[in-house]
DNA sequence: AAAGATTACCAAAGCGCTTTGACTGGCTGC
DNA sequence: GCAGCCAGTCAAAGCGCTTTGGTAATCTTT
């Protein structure tokens, strides 16, 4: 059943309809009750194509993800994000299209998501320091907003972020106050901005303490749970070893956890763990004690955030670009301590 | 630029240029090679709304994710599995499209989705026990593919699933063979298709080796590391308490060995655990020896076949149902080995 | 050399919707 | 009692593409 098929039924003109469905004020109440009714009984739901070649507004938000070809991760904060998002689009009677992009292809991927006019806007996910994709988008005009900054990038855009460098530098005068002094970091890749800018903070807060950056102890790569253990397992082989880690991720967490207790060490006694958590809902670090000492903020709520704005930006195309950074909780869990043997 | 500007820039009728950038045997070699060259220039990209209108199909697919409306929980080995449907699609140029909706008004959002012709085949997640989906996208008419099964569901549909019942089966066995005799399954929800299917492969087994079913140590709720560990937790302090572990998904298995490491024991000696990997990319569960005995099967690899049969079914829709059965490999790692004290 | 076949192109219809501009009939105001 | 005004409706154009059903021009065939 289409609006011609449905108009004809009614003994109306397609105008008629048309206009009832989409609330427009000409059309008189008694019509518009029957038009529902009609539409409702018939199950009618307008063509989208149809409507959005007219409109020339397609109501479809882009996720564009890259992926890595040498790695083929995902990031697991995905999955929540796009929870987030989904929940502001669906509110506006938006849809969300996903594309996944091998990251030496990018460039000709965003063209022609705008060429082909198939979305409103773009969310671009895992900005990079000096991240080429924002100058591109720029040029190209498509409202998008970034989850993530990128420090190195010229032009003024849209984003929703946490303040990575604050959360870091707490956490680090976190574990200062504890006594530690030997702290190591297990970050993210070094050419992700929310990794540098994490490093930033651990660095700057431990030079104001008087304390050196020892190279050893920085490590940076995908982050999984592999990854957290290894590099772990391997600083604290080395004498001396750190007695604290900043982690990049519960992932990674997970796996230095995991080369504390393979070392025989104890958690939160022998060494300490201050983890970033993103809130994911499948890994919990919440109870009355958390699991992890952790930096805290919801990706999820990110994603709610990065989208109400995209869809505001949409709707009022000569806006300002709009950014929201986020704070994160530091939570007190069971993973840090004093340092054991203070020097 | 659109067609109809490109065409004029060249001199040429719509038709003609439509059919040399489609691939249209009846345009001279000539012809197409000044048309790709045009479009190349001016960065051509066929509007697909209007593509679409015209040839009644969207080259869009759509993934349906519930999401519960109480925990309000993404399955994690989703992002892996999207990632591995993506591959197939962009392959065939088709996009994919993310329709998150709450399981108290699925009916609803399926219908809507065919009605407004948005996508040419859907992918179900997630599917229950007795899942009314099917009944109802069979009686709505869309291709669609599920990923799982739905034991209950009356009809004959198209899925891609993992052995589960094998699976589980065999690892029950694994255990049996090591001596152990209180055997504990920490399961997914329970009106889970597949979580039912692992219970049944781990009585079937228990039944067959002459051992009792305990139902305190048969739990069931979602996946999180947070419920691995408490249900773990509170079996280890039972008496007797279990020697083994069952676990449907790495994340709750996390959870598992933390309670076990909590209660003083060390896995795989004192403790037992087989869990099921899905080969998440961040939680690489391999290596030499994996952390974890584990059943496994890449759930990125149950993607990309999911999204090569919609495609097939799409191009082919007089077809018959079509169902890929995969087995799960049978990892040996470091979480298991003989019973401690054999009764 | 006439007839048929083939090649290379084109005009126009149509996909299902929105939106512009025009048109009624009943109502107001003077 | 007539111009003017709404409120409510409609016909038709247009969004950008594909596809049908042509038509000329060229090439074969007999």
């Amino acid at each position: 059943m289409n609006l011609k098929q449905l108009a004809e039924t009614l003994g109306l003109s397609q105008t008629t309809v048309s206009r009832a469905m989409n609330g427009y004020p000409e059309v008189s109440e008694a019509t518009r009750a029957r038009v529902h009714a009609a539409a409702a009984r018939h199950n009618y739901r307008p063509n989208t194509r149809a409507r959005s070649l007219a409109t020339g507004r397609s109501m479809m938000i882009g996720h564009v993800i890259p992926v890595s070809t040498r790695h083929e991760m995902m990031n697991p904060i995905f999955s929540d994000f796009i929870s987030g998002a989904g929940e502001a689009y669906a509110k506006a009677g938006f849809d969300m299209m996903l594309s996944i992009v091998p990251d030496d292809m990018e460039d000709s991927a965003y063209r022609a998501l705008a060429r082909r006019q198939s979305v409103d806007g773009i969310v671009i996910h895992g900005p990079r320091a000096d991240d080429p994709r924002i100058a591109l988008l720029k040029e190209i005009g498509l409202p998008f907003v970034v989850h993530g900054r990128a420090s190195d990038a010229p032009a003024d855009f849209s984003w929703v972020d946490v303040n990575n460098r604050r959360a870091f530098a707490r956490a680090t005068e976190l574990l200062c106050d504890l006594g530690h002094r030997r702290i190591a970091l297990i970050n993210g890749l070094e050419d992700m901005d929310f990794a540098r800018r994490r490093r930033e903070g651990v660095e700057m807060t431990l030079r104001a303490r008087g304390l050196e950056v020892n190279p050893d102890w920085m490590s940076s790569d995908e982050m999984t749970e592999h990854y957290g253990h290894a590099s772990a397992a391997r600083m604290l082989a080395g004498d001396p070893a750190p007695t604290a880690f900043l982690v990049s991720s519960m992932i990674p967490a997970i796996g230095v956890r995991r080369a504390v207790e393979d070392a025989g060490l104890k958690l939160g006694r022998d060494i300490s763990v201050i983890t970033h958590d993103d809130a994911l809902s499948y890994l919990g670090n919440g109870g009355d004690v958390p699991i992890f000492t952790a930096t805290r903020s919801s990706v999820r709520e990110a994603g709610r955030i990065a989208g109400t704005l995209l869809l505001e930006m949409i709707a009022d195309p000569g806006g300002p670009p709009l950014q929201t950074l986020l704070e994160a909780e530091l939570m007190l869990g069971q993973s840090t301590g004093p340092v054991p043997r203070p020097e």
